[in-house]
DNA sequence: ATTCTGACAGCAA
DNA sequence: TTTGCTGCCAGAA
């Protein structure tokens, strides 16, 4: 009972897991359109919180397709290697020059118009 | 219970 | 244009 209450309520970061999971390869969204779509519109900081922790989940979270509203790599820093978040993105397609998404708007998913 | 922090976003100077 | 401060929410110490 617990653990089944626990998997809808355990709050705000599986929802950002579970959304950051949801992104499409070779897509990219931002802090702010996953907050908004939590409902907490305002709480960017949280989802950046929340993938923080993402590491402790035992599925890997690719965190790399979240970016900031600039589509700037702000997070690259928490991949171990800076160049990691990088590497990992333009595997997928996705250009990237001077920590920046080129084409951002164009790569970018917003789970709120796609959900 | 109180205080601080945080991978942001928005606005002011 | 770049830099800095504030607001926001939830979790951790």
């Amino acid at each position: 009972m617990k653990s089944e209450r626990q998997r809808d309520n355990d709050g705000f970061f599986e929802k950002v897991y579970e959304i950051t999971l949801l992104i499409p390869y070779g897509r990219v969204t931002s802090y702010g359109a996953i907050a908004r779509f939590l409902g907490s519109g305002q709480s960017a900081r949280m989802v950046g919180w929340a993938l923080n922790s993402s590491h402790t989940r035992p599925d890997f979270i690719p965190a790399h397709r979240v970016v900031n509203r600039n589509g700037l790599l702000t997070g690259k820093h928490h991949f171990g290697n800076s160049t990691t978040m990088q590497q990992l993105l333009e595997n997928e397609g996705i250009i990237i020059e001077d920590n920046r998404i080129i084409d951002f708007p164009e790569k970018f998913w917003d789970p709120m118009k796609e959900l």
